[in-house]
DNA sequence: CATGATACATACTTTGGGGTAAGTACTTGC
DNA sequence: GCAAGTACTTACCCCAAAGTATGTATCATG
């Protein structure tokens, strides 16, 4: 008697929304804190995975990969691994991923517009 | 003896990430399932709440305020209640808001070409 | 006088993203 | 022979975001 969900409305959404609204689209693949920053730092070239853990010291191994795998099973990179030891794994936007370099761009152009705007209220 | 956290790794990175990554202030934003779709609807115009309630007929109500509020919080938007009853209050971009349109549409473009891809891959 | 419209507010629950900690497999260098 | 480096994997926990449900104030209309 407590089972009202079934696929709830969260689950509805996405379904309709990913159809109808192409930010929602994007945000499903590129939303959460980690992989923007990890596309942003592979846009500058290949990577090899110790290289994108020195590059962004705070996240753990444990999401740096899991979202690899996120962004891999999207198609926006691609992961190479050499059958050497000790490993050699690098990663590599796909089309697609340096596509978002546009996205991307238009971001950080907008975020830094609006830390202007706010320094020029402070005073 | 269980309070490990304190502030964590996530507020520290939150703190440290917003001033080097302007991808992740963006996300800090714009980021969650709603906030950019109700952007998307206020780019075509000033809106009053029961219409953007209508443009978008699977979120509840709390969600909708809740995130208006943010928006505004955040100067994305303006409120503005006529002291009328029944209530009449209007939500209009700001200029940050409608500066916007830039990130909304380079992510709307990514995503009509990436949907494209698939559809052509599947065949 | 109660029903409906409007624009919320508030309490309670659930879910999943993110975090911590520890282990694995293989080899090179001391 | 064991510590250290590389690229992970696994198990478990926590919290904040999202969702559910219900209540509020005001007046107009039947």
């Amino acid at each position: 008697m407590t089972k009202i969900k079934e696929s709830s409305t969260y689950n509805a959404n996405r379904e309709i929304v990913m159809q109808e609204c192409p930010v929602t689209y994007v945000m499903n693949k590129i939303g959460g804190h980690w992989k923007p920053i990890i596309l942003y730092h592979l846009l500058a070239g290949s990577k090899r995975y110790s290289e994108i853990k020195k590059s962004m010291p705070h996240i753990t191994e444990k999401m740096l990969i899991q979202h690899l795998k996120q962004l891999e099973g999207d198609n926006l990179l691609v992961r190479e691994a050499r059958p050497v030891v000790p490993p050699y794994v690098t990663y590599t936007l796909t089309e697609a991923g340096r596509d978002l370099e546009t996205v991307i761009n238009a971001m950080a152009a907008w975020a830094y517009k609006d830390m202007d705007r706010k320094t020029q209220i402070i005073p």
